[in-house]
DNA sequence: CGTTATTAATAACAAGTGTTATTTTAACAT
DNA sequence: ATGTTAAAATAACACTTGTTATTAATAACG
């Protein structure tokens, strides 16, 4: 079975990826994408049933890519764990704006799952670990802290914060300090109004 | 000089606001308002030279349903002013998701103010007073709040996150007290250097 | 009541994009 | 070398959207 074979998938993928890198998703489409490997649009539709197709293995691309941050900054130690999440998140903002924009500032749908990922779960643990707090409390602790991390780099995405990674740093400290101090205060409130409740 | 005058820029204003309100901005274009009308696409370019045109105004109309939201929750004064801001910010996100991502979640532009408005400078007139910051000081305190705040709120914009305003209070309460505790403790290293220093 | 100015409707053009039909090209088997 | 066949190029179609040309309608004025 012969054949003349040369535009494979992974060229159109890459060649589609740098695209929707520095130029957002809005600006994937066939015959640019055809422009930028010298080739026309037909090959795209011998390895995709459509755009929609292609589109969709790109986010899977940029999620990938988004992941090894996310391995890297936990790996290096640079910072402790949990910490690490955050900072990895930041730094895939400041990176890689326009794929940070597509991975979490679209609307959510219902492929996202709605099931507690592994991922989220070990942080819960973490927070849990290291500062005894319960699991209602962590959830809420990693809400608080999650918001605020999505905050900075939200706005660092789209250019209204532009943060190096020491400032970040102390920001992600200061607000985690600060809520486990919050936390600590509520402790001593229930500790307190148990002891009344006894002593009653 | 006669005429025959009917269907006002107003009429057409009001018309895409609605679509745009609902849909979001990328669902706006000359047939669908003029369809909402029940007329023709020509009068939308009697009232305006090009649908950037008409989309500028769509612009405007969103800031001033904002502005009408922070002039609200200051004034019901349910929250103190500081506070009422981001709650007014994240009300507007929960209620008027297109339009926040159209005024908050967009690219920052040359046109967005760099410039320092009266607004935040009076925020931060407001955090130095109630705390005793420095304007330095009252200016990475503010930050610190407002990405959190945007965070929150961006979240609930894109669906992600649905926080009744109790609970939104709260996180609010939270982080603002946390850091008001951090930015004590910095005082409270400062004056012991200070102390060092002198003794030395 | 007819003229005229102005608005709106209709139709059309242009550009962009997804997609498919048709033709051409080139690699491999024979 | 040549025929077969998959892939690629070219061209075309469909649809969307911004915009403009042309035509029809209508209100104001004499």
């Amino acid at each position: 079975m012969p054949a003349k074979k040369q535009i494979t998938r992974q060229a159109i993928l890459d060649a589609a990826f740098e695209l929707i890198r520095k130029n957002g998703m809005g600006t994937v489409n066939a015959r640019e994408v055809a422009r930028r490997m010298g080739c026309s649009t037909q090959p795209i539709y011998l390895s995709f049933a459509n755009m929609e197709e292609l589109k969709a293995a790109l986010v899977q691309k940029a999620d990938a890519l988004y992941q090894s941050y996310v391995a890297q900054d936990i790996a290096s130690g640079a910072y402790p764990p949990y910490k690490a999440s955050g900072m990895a998140y930041i730094r895939f903002a400041k990176e890689e704006k326009e794929l940070f924009k597509l991975l979490f500032m679209r609307d959510r749908t219902q492929e996202d799952p709605p099931t507690e990922s592994p991922e989220y779960l070990a942080l819960i643990a973490l927070l849990r670990k290291n500062n005894g707090l319960s699991d209602d409390e962590a959830r809420l602790f990693h809400l608080e802290m999650w918001t605020y991390v999505h905050g900075i780099a939200a706005m660092t995405a789209t250019d209204y914060l532009e943060l190096d990674s020491t400032l970040a740093s102390r920001m992600l400290t200061d607000a985690y300090e600060g809520l486990r101090y919050r936390y600590g205060q509520q402790k001593e409130q229930e500790n307190r109004k148990e002891k009344q409740d006894g002593s009653n």
